[in-house]
DNA sequence: TTCTGCATCCCCCGATAGGGTGATTTTCAC
DNA sequence: GTGAAAATCACCCTATCGGGGGATGCAGAA
């Protein structure tokens, strides 16, 4: 009896790729294809498949929402996230809402069919490197709980940088130096584990 | 009998040029300084100053809206907004919340005392750039009051950038050149009216 | 049919951003 | 008064960004 899977991934040409390792094997099944988190939670449930993989970035929400409601209409279904983010943070929340597996899309499709025989069978596929990053994250945890908070210097630049300043004319505004903008912002990026400006930016504003 | 003039304004550099420039002039007299929004609000209409020069990016707010806030309750008193955005929207809903004047902050030191003099005798000092961008904005709206709308594919493309996402993983993302994204993306600056992918983030996200 | 808007891609260029490393001074708690 | 954290600035380097061109194909409107 071959295992039966869903795959729900908004991008046209990783999804035709996923559909053809699985066509490939004769163990996989797969029994339905959502390109958004809506289609998935209207046609998933009905199909029960043992195993779901997840992209996180979908085009009308996140995976990981998903992963929860689909965890909890489908308690045996098994869900492996597949995505190209491997930040610890994204790893702890789509393992908390119920994923039982994390495989990054450089993965090798033989990988990906072992990923998904494991998780069948109650493994918990991931990489070293990904699962290193949840024990450091554990063990980040007990030690310091808080929120990695900023100090006032580094709020008030962000408070700047979310109004669309750039580095120059924050630099102006605070009379400092620019370099010393660029200092504070590497700071501030490390603590809200982000990359961009952009993305501290959406993470101040909620 | 001088001029009596309050100054809202956070940086403290730009702040000590303006009381130095008011105080070598024997026709004003500077009568409150205040440095966020808070103060200028609390401290403000008991002086009920002549005229008040009012920054725009505030520690805590938005000088446009103190603008609305102070003109309600100094109907009397004269608001120049002295910043350094030369952005058209910001300009009109400057005007729109009661500002009579607009000088940025490259304004040479004659030229803003002229424009606090002439805004207290019922002018409105603003240089050439600043109000050809309101007749522009004039013209533009009766023709069409619509947003600028973005295509659908500005809009999708917008919606990623609003996730974090960098232009290559956009392109990735959607399959298409990273050349195509940031084609796009100008389009979307012009279109929102900012400079940055984080200030368009900013605006798609309120 | 021609024209126009849209999506796609390309090149060039300077400005900006982000990462690494390290140094100095100030501030503040212990 | 010592030490740690914070704030400041510097230099290096590469990647990314943003603006300026321009080109193509394709659809629908005039």
């Amino acid at each position: 009896m071959p295992i039966t899977i869903a795959i729900v991934e908004d991008n046209a040409g990783i999804c035709e790729e996923l559909e053809q390792i699985l066509a490939d094997d004769p163990d996989c099944t797969c029994v339905c294809v959502c390109r958004n988190l809506q289609t998935a939670l209207a046609e998933i449930p009905a199909r029960a498949p043992d195993v779901i993989v997840m992209d996180i970035n979908l085009p009308d929400g996140s995976g990981i929402e998903a992963t929860a409601k689909l965890k909890q209409l489908l308690p045996r279904t098994q869900i492996l996230i597949f995505t190209i983010y491997e930040e610890s943070e994204e790893i702890i929340r789509a393992l908390e809402a119920g994923a039982s597996g994390y495989l990054l899309k450089d993965t090798a499709p033989e990988e990906l069919l072992r990923g998904i025989r494991e998780i069948k069978h109650g493994g918990v596929p991931m990489t070293g490197e990904v699962a290193r990053k949840v024990i450091q994250s554990f063990r980040k945890h007990p030690a310091a709980q808080k929120t990695e908070s900023l100090t006032s210097r580094e709020e008030e630049i962000l408070q700047l940088l979310s109004q669309g300043y750039i580095s120059k004319e924050i630099a102006d505004h605070l009379s400092i130096s620019m370099e010393t903008v660029k200092s504070h912002l590497k700071h501030i990026y490390g603590k809200l584990h982000v990359r961009t400006r952009t993305e501290a930016v959406i993470k101040y504003l909620r």
